[in-house]
DNA sequence: TAACTGACTCGGC
DNA sequence: AGCCGAGCCAGTT
């Protein structure tokens, strides 16, 4: 694991190295970091990542259930869905259709 | 400066 | 099987 630097740096780094099509939660994103419960922050780095160069995939991140919890950060909300969709994850009622099929493990991917 | 909040997760009841 | 409480860390007020 690369330490860019504060915390949310390392979130909006690991963040950008999700593929195309897959999606991971906060909790994989903190144990990968070594937080380990501190899947919070996640979720708080990803609300500045809004504002990060260059901008973070947030929408590819989502809570352990594949449920689009960040989705009212967005504008509009809808649009997280849509990005997943685009990318050819199946949406429905806010939760991700076969979830751990597109699961994204940062400690297994990048070891 | 101290206290609160938050896009979560786990464990117990 | 669902609800409730505790833990976690950093940024914001």
């Amino acid at each position: 694991m690369k330490r860019a630097g504060s915390f949310f740096e390392d979130v909006h780094d690991v963040a950008r190295l999700i593929p195309e099509g897959r999606v991971t939660s906060y909790g994989a994103i903190a144990k990968y970091l070594g937080t380990g419960m501190s899947a919070r922050m996640v979720g708080w780095a990803m609300n500045a990542s809004f504002n990060a160069e260059p901008p973070v995939p947030a929408h590819r991140v989502v809570n352990r259930q594949g449920l689009l919890t960040g989705k009212i950060h967005f504008s509009p909300p809808e649009m997280m869905q849509a990005l997943l969709e685009r990318e050819g994850i199946r949406v429905e009622n806010d939760c991700i259709i076969d979830f751990q099929k597109h699961f994204w493990d940062p400690m297994v991917e990048l070891g």
